[in-house]
DNA sequence: TATGGTACTTACTAAAAGGTATGTATTGCG
DNA sequence: CGCAATACATACCTTTTAGTAAGTACCATA
Protein backbone atom coordinates (compact mmCIF):
# COMPACT_ATOMS: atom_id res chain seq x y z
CA UNK A 1 0.00 0.00 0.00
CA UNK A 2 1.62 3.40 -1.16
CA UNK A 3 0.96 6.56 0.82
CA UNK A 4 -0.25 8.77 -2.42
CA UNK A 5 -2.41 6.29 -3.82
CA UNK A 6 -3.34 6.33 -7.46
CA UNK A 7 -6.54 8.10 -8.59
CA UNK A 8 -9.11 5.70 -8.23
CA UNK A 9 -13.20 5.51 -9.18
CA UNK A 10 -16.38 3.09 -8.76
CA UNK A 11 -19.70 4.34 -10.34
CA UNK A 12 -19.20 8.12 -10.10
CA UNK A 13 -17.29 8.44 -7.23
CA UNK A 14 -13.61 9.04 -7.11
CA UNK A 15 -10.93 8.44 -4.61
CA UNK A 16 -7.70 7.71 -3.95
CA UNK A 17 -7.85 5.44 -1.24
CA UNK A 18 -10.29 2.65 -0.16
CA UNK A 19 -10.00 3.76 3.11
CA UNK A 20 -10.72 7.80 2.25
CA UNK A 21 -13.68 5.96 0.54
CA UNK A 22 -15.26 4.81 3.48
CA UNK A 23 -14.77 8.17 5.73
CA UNK A 24 -16.35 10.35 2.46
CA UNK A 25 -19.17 8.44 2.77
CA UNK A 26 -19.47 7.73 6.86
CA UNK A 27 -17.32 10.62 8.05
CA UNK A 28 -18.53 13.59 9.39
CA UNK A 29 -20.16 14.99 12.80
CA UNK A 30 -23.30 13.59 12.36
CA UNK A 31 -23.34 10.56 9.99
CA UNK A 32 -21.47 8.03 11.96
CA UNK A 33 -23.49 8.59 15.10
CA UNK A 34 -27.11 8.33 12.92
CA UNK A 35 -25.94 4.92 11.37
CA UNK A 36 -24.69 4.18 14.73
CA UNK A 37 -28.40 4.47 16.53
CA UNK A 38 -30.37 3.49 13.72
CA UNK A 39 -27.52 0.03 13.76
CA UNK A 40 -28.75 -0.75 17.17
CA UNK A 41 -32.36 -0.60 16.78
CA UNK A 42 -34.14 -2.13 13.44
CA UNK A 43 -36.47 0.64 11.62
CA UNK A 44 -36.98 4.10 13.24
CA UNK A 45 -39.20 6.82 12.93
CA UNK A 46 -37.75 10.16 12.13
CA UNK A 47 -38.80 11.92 15.29
CA UNK A 48 -37.66 8.74 17.16
CA UNK A 49 -34.33 9.26 15.70
CA UNK A 50 -34.58 13.09 16.19
CA UNK A 51 -34.32 12.43 19.82
CA UNK A 52 -32.05 9.28 19.99
CA UNK A 53 -29.10 11.30 18.25
CA UNK A 54 -28.51 13.85 21.00
CA UNK A 55 -27.94 17.19 19.82
CA UNK A 56 -28.79 16.73 16.39
CA UNK A 57 -30.64 19.66 14.68
CA UNK A 58 -33.73 18.91 12.18
CA UNK A 59 -31.49 20.13 9.19
CA UNK A 60 -28.95 18.03 9.75
CA UNK A 61 -30.83 15.03 10.87
CA UNK A 62 -32.49 15.43 6.96
CA UNK A 63 -29.23 16.54 5.22
CA UNK A 64 -27.67 13.37 6.88
CA UNK A 65 -30.29 10.49 6.27
CA UNK A 66 -30.22 12.02 2.35
CA UNK A 67 -26.79 11.73 1.82
CA UNK A 68 -27.12 7.91 3.32
CA UNK A 69 -29.92 6.98 1.62
CA UNK A 70 -28.45 8.51 -1.96
CA UNK A 71 -24.90 6.47 -0.98
CA UNK A 72 -27.58 3.08 -0.37
CA UNK A 73 -27.16 2.66 2.94
CA UNK A 74 -30.10 3.62 4.55
CA UNK A 75 -33.83 2.72 3.24
CA UNK A 76 -36.53 5.09 3.76
CA UNK A 77 -40.17 3.81 3.95
CA UNK A 78 -43.17 6.27 3.79
CA UNK A 79 -46.52 5.31 5.49
CA UNK A 80 -49.54 7.38 4.11
CA UNK A 81 -51.21 8.19 7.34
CA UNK A 82 -52.05 10.59 9.46
CA UNK A 83 -50.11 11.44 11.52
CA UNK A 84 -47.44 11.09 8.43
CA UNK A 85 -44.79 8.41 9.41
CA UNK A 86 -41.82 7.60 7.51
CA UNK A 87 -39.58 4.96 8.97
CA UNK A 88 -35.68 4.59 8.06
CA UNK A 89 -33.67 1.50 8.47
CA UNK A 90 -30.27 -0.04 7.06
CA UNK A 91 -29.99 -1.49 4.07
CA UNK A 92 -27.52 -4.73 3.55
CA UNK A 93 -24.68 -2.50 2.74
CA UNK A 94 -25.60 -0.31 5.81
CA UNK A 95 -25.89 -3.27 8.05
CA UNK A 96 -22.27 -4.48 6.72
CA UNK A 97 -20.32 -1.30 8.10
CA UNK A 98 -22.53 -1.84 11.52
CA UNK A 99 -19.44 -4.36 13.00
CA UNK A 100 -17.25 -0.99 12.31
CA UNK A 101 -19.44 1.26 14.32
CA UNK A 102 -19.28 -1.77 16.83
CA UNK A 103 -15.57 -1.82 16.94
CA UNK A 104 -15.18 1.68 17.07
CA UNK A 105 -17.66 1.79 20.03
CA UNK A 106 -15.52 -1.05 21.94
CA UNK A 107 -12.81 1.00 21.55
CA UNK A 108 -14.63 4.32 23.12
CA UNK A 109 -14.94 1.79 26.03
CA UNK A 110 -10.91 0.97 26.37
CA UNK A 111 -9.98 4.85 26.00
CA UNK A 112 -12.43 5.23 28.66
CA UNK A 113 -10.14 2.84 30.56
CA UNK A 114 -7.16 4.26 29.81
CA UNK A 115 -8.48 7.81 30.36
CA UNK A 116 -9.36 6.23 33.86
CA UNK A 117 -6.07 4.54 34.44
CA UNK A 118 -4.04 7.11 33.77
CA UNK A 119 -5.67 9.24 36.35
CA UNK A 120 -5.20 6.61 38.98
CA UNK A 121 -1.81 4.80 38.80
CA UNK A 122 -1.32 1.10 39.66
CA UNK A 123 -4.80 0.79 37.88
CA UNK A 124 -4.60 -2.54 35.84
CA UNK A 125 -4.88 -1.62 32.35
CA UNK A 126 -4.08 -2.83 28.78
CA UNK A 127 -4.49 -1.04 25.31
CA UNK A 128 -7.24 -2.26 23.71
CA UNK A 129 -9.08 -3.68 26.92
CA UNK A 130 -11.57 -1.90 29.04
CA UNK A 131 -11.47 -1.88 32.87
CA UNK A 132 -14.14 -4.61 34.24
CA UNK A 133 -16.21 -2.06 36.27
CA UNK A 134 -16.06 0.66 34.11
CA UNK A 135 -19.78 1.25 33.64
CA UNK A 136 -19.36 2.34 37.26
CA UNK A 137 -16.32 4.55 37.38
CA UNK A 138 -17.75 6.55 34.18
CA UNK A 139 -21.03 7.38 36.31
CA UNK A 140 -21.16 10.88 37.33
CA UNK A 141 -23.08 11.78 40.67
CA UNK A 142 -26.20 13.43 39.53
CA UNK A 143 -25.55 16.54 41.26
CA UNK A 144 -22.48 17.17 39.37
CA UNK A 145 -24.14 17.29 36.32
CA UNK A 146 -23.45 20.65 34.46
CA UNK B 1 -27.85 0.26 25.58
CA UNK B 2 -30.46 3.41 26.02
CA UNK B 3 -30.67 5.93 23.00
CA UNK B 4 -30.11 9.65 25.06
CA UNK B 5 -27.12 8.18 27.29
CA UNK B 6 -26.56 9.45 30.71
CA UNK B 7 -23.63 11.73 31.36
CA UNK B 8 -20.46 9.68 31.79
CA UNK B 9 -16.77 11.10 32.25
CA UNK B 10 -13.31 9.38 32.31
CA UNK B 11 -10.28 11.69 33.44
CA UNK B 12 -11.14 15.32 32.40
CA UNK B 13 -13.64 13.71 29.36
CA UNK B 14 -17.55 13.90 29.30
CA UNK B 15 -19.46 12.19 27.14
CA UNK B 16 -22.86 10.55 26.65
CA UNK B 17 -22.04 7.20 24.94
CA UNK B 18 -18.57 5.33 24.39
CA UNK B 19 -19.17 5.69 20.71
CA UNK B 20 -19.25 9.46 20.99
CA UNK B 21 -16.22 9.36 22.82
CA UNK B 22 -14.15 7.61 20.27
CA UNK B 23 -15.76 10.24 17.33
CA UNK B 24 -14.77 12.81 19.89
CA UNK B 25 -11.02 11.59 20.24
CA UNK B 26 -10.58 10.03 16.54
CA UNK B 27 -13.30 11.78 14.44
CA UNK B 28 -12.79 15.09 12.11
CA UNK B 29 -11.70 16.14 8.74
CA UNK B 30 -7.96 15.13 9.29
CA UNK B 31 -7.53 12.68 12.32
CA UNK B 32 -8.76 9.53 11.24
CA UNK B 33 -6.50 9.85 7.97
CA UNK B 34 -3.10 10.70 9.58
CA UNK B 35 -3.70 7.83 12.00
CA UNK B 36 -4.43 5.40 9.49
CA UNK B 37 -1.01 6.29 7.74
CA UNK B 38 0.92 6.05 10.87
CA UNK B 39 -0.66 2.71 11.12
CA UNK B 40 0.34 1.52 7.84
CA UNK B 41 4.02 2.37 9.13
CA UNK B 42 6.26 2.23 11.96
CA UNK B 43 7.87 5.77 13.03
CA UNK B 44 7.30 8.74 10.27
CA UNK B 45 9.16 12.23 10.06
CA UNK B 46 6.81 15.29 10.49
CA UNK B 47 8.11 15.80 6.35
CA UNK B 48 6.62 12.38 4.96
CA UNK B 49 3.58 12.31 6.53
CA UNK B 50 2.84 15.70 5.39
CA UNK B 51 3.69 14.29 2.16
CA UNK B 52 1.66 10.64 2.60
CA UNK B 53 -1.98 12.45 4.03
CA UNK B 54 -3.02 14.04 0.57
CA UNK B 55 -4.26 17.59 0.70
CA UNK B 56 -3.13 17.95 4.14
CA UNK B 57 -2.05 21.24 5.28
CA UNK B 58 1.21 21.99 7.42
CA UNK B 59 -1.21 23.88 10.00
CA UNK B 60 -3.71 20.92 9.93
CA UNK B 61 -1.05 18.30 9.70
CA UNK B 62 0.78 19.93 13.17
CA UNK B 63 -2.85 20.91 14.56
CA UNK B 64 -3.97 17.10 14.19
CA UNK B 65 -0.80 15.75 15.54
CA UNK B 66 -0.60 17.84 18.66
CA UNK B 67 -4.53 16.62 19.50
CA UNK B 68 -3.29 12.90 19.05
CA UNK B 69 0.13 13.24 21.28
CA UNK B 70 -2.92 15.40 23.93
CA UNK B 71 -4.90 12.36 23.61
CA UNK B 72 -2.13 9.82 23.91
CA UNK B 73 -2.65 8.16 20.62
CA UNK B 74 0.53 9.18 19.27
CA UNK B 75 4.49 9.90 20.31
CA UNK B 76 6.56 11.90 19.51
CA UNK B 77 10.61 11.94 19.49
CA UNK B 78 12.92 14.85 18.70
CA UNK B 79 15.75 14.52 17.56
CA UNK B 80 18.39 17.58 17.94
CA UNK B 81 19.99 17.20 14.58
CA UNK B 82 20.68 19.41 11.67
CA UNK B 83 18.18 19.56 9.66
CA UNK B 84 15.87 19.68 12.49
CA UNK B 85 14.26 15.70 12.73
CA UNK B 86 11.30 14.68 14.46
CA UNK B 87 9.49 11.49 14.71
CA UNK B 88 6.05 10.97 15.20
CA UNK B 89 4.63 7.16 15.71
CA UNK B 90 1.53 5.46 17.65
CA UNK B 91 1.54 4.51 21.11
CA UNK B 92 -0.17 1.28 22.64
CA UNK B 93 -3.44 2.97 22.86
CA UNK B 94 -2.99 4.44 19.60
CA UNK B 95 -2.15 0.98 18.07
CA UNK B 96 -4.76 -0.75 19.83
CA UNK B 97 -7.13 1.46 17.03
CA UNK B 98 -5.57 0.12 13.70
CA UNK B 99 -7.74 -2.40 14.11
CA UNK B 100 -10.82 0.03 13.60
CA UNK B 101 -8.90 1.59 11.30
CA UNK B 102 -8.52 -1.43 8.90
CA UNK B 103 -11.47 -2.49 9.24
CA UNK B 104 -13.03 0.76 7.83
CA UNK B 105 -10.40 0.57 5.35
CA UNK B 106 -11.90 -3.23 4.07
CA UNK B 107 -15.48 -1.95 4.12
CA UNK B 108 -14.04 0.85 1.54
CA UNK B 109 -13.24 -2.10 -0.46
CA UNK B 110 -16.40 -3.69 0.13
CA UNK B 111 -18.40 -0.76 -0.84
CA UNK B 112 -16.28 0.58 -4.14
CA UNK B 113 -17.38 -3.07 -5.23
CA UNK B 114 -21.55 -2.21 -3.73
CA UNK B 115 -20.53 1.23 -6.25
CA UNK B 116 -19.60 -0.98 -9.17
CA UNK B 117 -21.84 -3.75 -9.12
CA UNK B 118 -24.83 -1.64 -8.92
CA UNK B 119 -23.46 0.09 -11.86
CA UNK B 120 -23.13 -2.91 -13.55
CA UNK B 121 -26.33 -5.78 -13.32
CA UNK B 122 -25.20 -9.26 -13.04
CA UNK B 123 -22.08 -8.46 -11.17
CA UNK B 124 -21.76 -11.02 -8.12
CA UNK B 125 -22.22 -8.93 -5.38
CA UNK B 126 -22.38 -9.44 -1.64
CA UNK B 127 -22.36 -6.88 1.14
CA UNK B 128 -19.59 -6.64 2.93
CA UNK B 129 -17.56 -8.47 0.43
CA UNK B 130 -14.75 -6.87 -1.87
CA UNK B 131 -14.97 -8.19 -5.29
CA UNK B 132 -11.96 -10.22 -6.61
CA UNK B 133 -10.71 -8.27 -9.38
CA UNK B 134 -11.41 -4.44 -6.96
CA UNK B 135 -8.36 -2.98 -7.74
CA UNK B 136 -8.56 -2.90 -11.69
CA UNK B 137 -12.13 -2.22 -11.96
CA UNK B 138 -11.60 0.95 -9.87
CA UNK B 139 -8.22 1.80 -12.11
CA UNK B 140 -8.59 5.36 -14.02
CA UNK B 141 -6.85 5.15 -17.08
CA UNK B 142 -4.22 7.74 -17.33
CA UNK B 143 -5.56 10.14 -19.85
CA UNK B 144 -8.79 10.24 -17.86
CA UNK B 145 -7.75 12.00 -14.89
CA UNK B 146 -8.84 15.80 -14.28
C1' DT C 1 28.61 35.41 11.78
C1' DA C 2 25.73 33.78 8.13
C1' DT C 3 23.47 30.03 6.29
C1' DG C 4 20.04 26.29 5.20
C1' DG C 5 16.62 22.84 6.23
C1' DT C 6 13.04 21.27 9.02
C1' DA C 7 9.34 21.82 12.07
C1' DC C 8 6.81 24.59 13.88
C1' DT C 9 3.94 29.55 15.57
C1' DT C 10 0.94 33.21 14.64
C1' DA C 11 -2.41 36.16 12.43
C1' DC C 12 -5.67 36.75 9.20
C1' DT C 13 -8.76 35.15 5.62
C1' DA C 14 -11.70 31.81 3.40
C1' DA C 15 -14.51 27.89 3.18
C1' DA C 16 -17.37 24.54 5.07
C1' DA C 17 -20.56 22.94 8.21
C1' DG C 18 -24.22 23.58 11.19
C1' DG C 19 -28.30 25.95 13.47
C1' DT C 20 -32.56 28.68 13.65
C1' DA C 21 -36.82 30.23 12.15
C1' DT C 22 -40.47 30.20 9.05
C1' DG C 23 -43.20 27.90 5.90
C1' DT C 24 -45.23 23.82 3.22
C1' DA C 25 -47.28 19.19 2.15
C1' DT C 26 -49.78 15.36 3.44
C1' DT C 27 -53.46 12.56 5.57
C1' DG C 28 -57.58 11.56 7.89
C1' DC C 29 -60.58 13.07 11.67
C1' DG C 30 -64.31 16.02 13.64
C1' DC D 1 -63.69 22.92 5.61
C1' DG D 2 -60.51 23.47 9.48
C1' DC D 3 -57.38 21.22 12.22
C1' DA D 4 -53.29 18.74 14.11
C1' DA D 5 -49.16 16.05 13.86
C1' DT D 6 -45.26 14.72 11.43
C1' DA D 7 -41.68 15.24 8.16
C1' DC D 8 -39.70 17.84 5.62
C1' DA D 9 -37.94 22.57 2.38
C1' DT D 10 -35.90 26.94 2.31
C1' DA D 11 -33.43 31.15 3.48
C1' DC D 12 -30.45 33.33 6.23
C1' DC D 13 -27.21 33.59 9.90
C1' DT D 14 -23.63 31.71 13.05
C1' DT D 15 -20.00 28.81 14.24
C1' DT D 16 -16.41 25.88 13.25
C1' DT D 17 -12.81 24.29 10.58
C1' DA D 18 -9.31 24.89 7.38
C1' DG D 19 -5.86 27.34 4.45
C1' DT D 20 -2.35 30.79 3.40
C1' DA D 21 1.44 33.63 4.27
C1' DA D 22 4.93 35.46 6.97
C1' DG D 23 7.84 34.66 10.65
C1' DT D 24 10.67 32.03 14.32
C1' DA D 25 13.74 28.53 16.64
C1' DC D 26 17.09 25.26 16.47
C1' DC D 27 21.48 22.97 15.16
C1' DA D 28 25.73 22.36 13.05
C1' DT D 29 28.39 23.70 9.09
C1' DA D 30 31.25 26.85 6.33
Amino acid sequence: MTYQCDEKKAGDVEFRCYFQLAIMVIGGKWKPKVLFHLGQNGAVRFGALRRAVFGISEKMLIQSLKELEKDGLVHRKVYRQVPPKVEYSLTDVGESFVPVLNAMYDWGRSYASYLIASQQSGCGFEAGKALQNLDELVKVAENSVA
